[in-house]
DNA sequence: CAATAGGGGAAAACCGGTTTACCCCTGGAG
DNA sequence: CTCCAGGGGTAAACCGGTTTTCCCCTATTG
């Protein structure tokens, strides 16, 4: 009653292990009369090839990993890791790969994370995801000569591969659309310092920016601070995610300032929050599942060393709804 | 330039492979001089432990799974399953066992992907969520001798360990403060209805029930329709989650309903919206960080064929604060 | 002092596929 | 008719640990 081998196959079917494994890889080295002979056993008995087994003689895991520093983005406010996860993982179940996940504390647990995984060869590729200003991670994914790819992050940095929409184009378009409302004074609630994506949409914004952790609350205080700072009132303010958004509503509406008559609100990640909120928010609509999907559909590509082409970078859609008017 | 395995480690230790394995796992049969020599040359060789090969040895991959249904529960807008997730994960991490993440369609994909990972040795246990009534899975997990874990549903359940919170408990203790509050007419905005989840606290409430697939939307349009239907309009109402309170706490808003004034409501898990909001949810608290820590530590005692003792199951506590008020 | 237990380690089998080397047999070319 | 290519398959090595078997040598016991 233990599970079946291609031993066991090999005795049924009368041949060899061989030639069951190279009737079961669909490799030639057997009649198609007893490639089919043995398929049909092999489905009978309910064989599954073990992972472990298969792993150890040709080298490769069939799997691929996915290491995110837990605290840096405040994951359990934030709908982009999940759409960004299902994205990936529809790509890779499709495929029959499984996701190995973990968190970590920091960048250095991160790397650690990688280096163990790839010694144990329990991944044939990672991916990397917020990537920051002087990443180490790069550097050493490509010393330890492990496959990767970077989301968010442009094509060739640090030697790997990436996928990513162009955000700076996408800023630019938003700037432009404020300026043609009128707005003169704009301000910016943007994500944690140091990150790529805040780099990438600080150099096509013009205005004050208030960093923060991407977590509501942050947005909130970051939205009073800009509102009620000395000097003019911005007219139009731009968050990085959506959670913030909301928030930064929430306190106009304490403040007693009208949206969209007297402040004009733009944010980044369209979603359901966004939708729902009163009035409607504008918002940057970037298609996280999407990216995902390239992402993970990059990586496996790149494992099997495979095409290097990418496309050109898409350009995330401004949605203009009723949190932003002219001046 | 290749990684070093234990036959390299044994060469330069002048002994052979076996006395390498006693080493490094700490086993008997090395004298302490001889261990101190091999973990030296190890470390100094920076050896890591092929994980296929122990796999195929021993028969254990060191490895935990979670498959998570895609759509029947809406991933990408709750918080829960982040929060749930980062808790099993800081547990696993910290004993280095890695986590397999798969999303699938619906259950027979799910189970189908159990049996696979099962047959490939792929993990040693899997974690069980969002159990339905009459959900198939605890009995094809059983009859296929997968060790799992059921998260959110009783202990013993299909035979298999569960770990949960007594929501039973938790909602008659949120029915009591409503009627104490002098609310007759109760509704509540549950979640999806063959849930366990759902179920569990549709027993100990009394009122009207409206059920959604807990997103946003739904939330919106459930609270509508409560608030705007035939018949009296209830005084309070309950929300299954953070996200659709929030949505139903707008819709109030949107028809004149003041809160808590008019209308008292509460929240099931608490979180930076629920906080956010303007007046400020009551909500149970139920701290699903905790609840995915305590299943992977069950998970892993079930693997090491530990004890299966479980204490008595935490009663997630009630938070008041400005959305209810006496009617 | 002989008998014996047991510590230290060598040798080899094993886990379940994959891959290489090689052999036999048949059919077509020269 | 002989030579050779190639299809079909067997036998065995291999991947990198783990575990069992067995042997030698020393220290303890009666």
């Amino acid at each position: 009653m233990k599970r079946p081998t291609i031993a066991d196959i090999a005795r049924r079917a009368g041949v060899t292990k061989s030639a069951v494994s190279f009737a079961l890889n669909d490799r030639g080295g057997v009649s198609a009369e007893t490639r089919r002979r043995i398929l049909e056993i092999a489905d009978e008995l309910g064989w599954q090839r073990s992972s472990a087994a298969s792993a150890l003689s040709h080298g490769r895991a069939g799997a691929v990993g996915l290491v995110v520093d837990r605290p840096a983005r405040t994951l359990d406010q934030e709908p982009y890791f999940m759409q960004f996860i299902s994205g990936v993982e529809s790509e890779l179940s499709a495929r029959d790969v499984p996701l190995l996940l973990q968190m970590t504390a920091d960048q250095e647990a991160q790397i650690a994370a990688h280096r163990r995984w790839w010694a144990e060869r329990r991944v044939d590729g990672v991916i990397l995801v917020d990537l920051c200003v002087d990443d180490p991670r790069p550097a050493a994914i490509t010393e330890m000569g492990l496959p990767a790819v970077v989301a968010g992050g442009p094509d060739g940095l640090g030697g790997l591969p990436g996928v990513w929409d162009d955000e700076e184009a996408a800023m630019r378009a938003v700037v432009g659309y404020l300026r043609a409302l009128g707005h003169t004074r704009l301000a910016r609630v943007a994500g944690l310092r140091h990150l790529m994506h805040t780099v990438v949409r600080d150099r096509a914004f013009e205005g004050t920016v208030e960093y923060t952790d991407y977590s509501g609350e942050a947005g909130a205080k970051a939205t009073r601070a800009l509102l009620t700072g000395p000097g003019e009132r911005p007219t139009a303010i731009v968050y990085d995610n959506d959670v913030m958004a909301v928030a930064g509503l929430g306190v106009a509406r304490e403040l007693g300032i009208h949206v969209p008559g007297e402040l004009s609100l733009v944010a980044w990640d369209d979603s359901t929050l966004t939708r729902l909120a009163h009035p409607a928010l504008t918002a940057v609509s970037v298609d996280i599942f999407d990216r995902g999907v390239r992402t993970a559909r990059r990586l496996l590509d790149v494992i099997a060393g495979g095409n290097q082409e990418t496309g050109p970078p898409a350009v995330p859609e401004l949605v203009p709804r009723g949190s932003t008017e002219p001046v």
